[in-house]
DNA sequence: CTTCTTACA
DNA sequence: TGTAAGCA
């Protein structure tokens, strides 16, 4: 058996449930597999660069968009990116997306 | 026990 | 950035 896999709460169904925003994970699960400290994670919502959901206790909730963007983060600091260049970046990386959502443009140069 | 906030270094 | 205390 698996020790930790995806839960199918949706069987039969074709629920498509954004395996991005569905999952929440909390600050230690987080910062357990971004390989941060909670602080780190708080920063990043200080900052105001990423806003998980919060619980009803006030617990942060992160979903799995947030966690790639703190990964993201993560690694550019750990290169010696200022915190608040790293922001920035993937701030825009952020809206490059979202534009590209909207205006699906065939520039894919790699 | 885990998470949250605030504060200090 | 990391750690500490006090609280929910």
């Amino acid at each position: 058996m698996i020790p930790d896999q995806h839960d199918p709460a949706t069987p039969g169904g074709g629920d498509k449930f954004d395996d991005e925003h569905y999952p929440a994970y909390t600050m230690g699960r987080a910062a357990e597999m971004l390989g941060t400290s909670q602080n780190f994670l708080r920063s990043l919502d200080d900052v105001g660069l990423i806003e998980p959901q919060r619980s009803a206790g006030g617990h942060r909730r992160y979903s799995r968009h947030q966690l790639r963007i703190a990964a993201r983060v993560r690694e550019l600091v750990d290169q010696g990116t200022p915190v608040e260049a790293a922001c920035r970046i993937v701030s825009l990386e952020d809206q490059l997306h979202e534009a590209r959502q909207h205006h699906s443009e065939p520039q894919r140069s790699e």
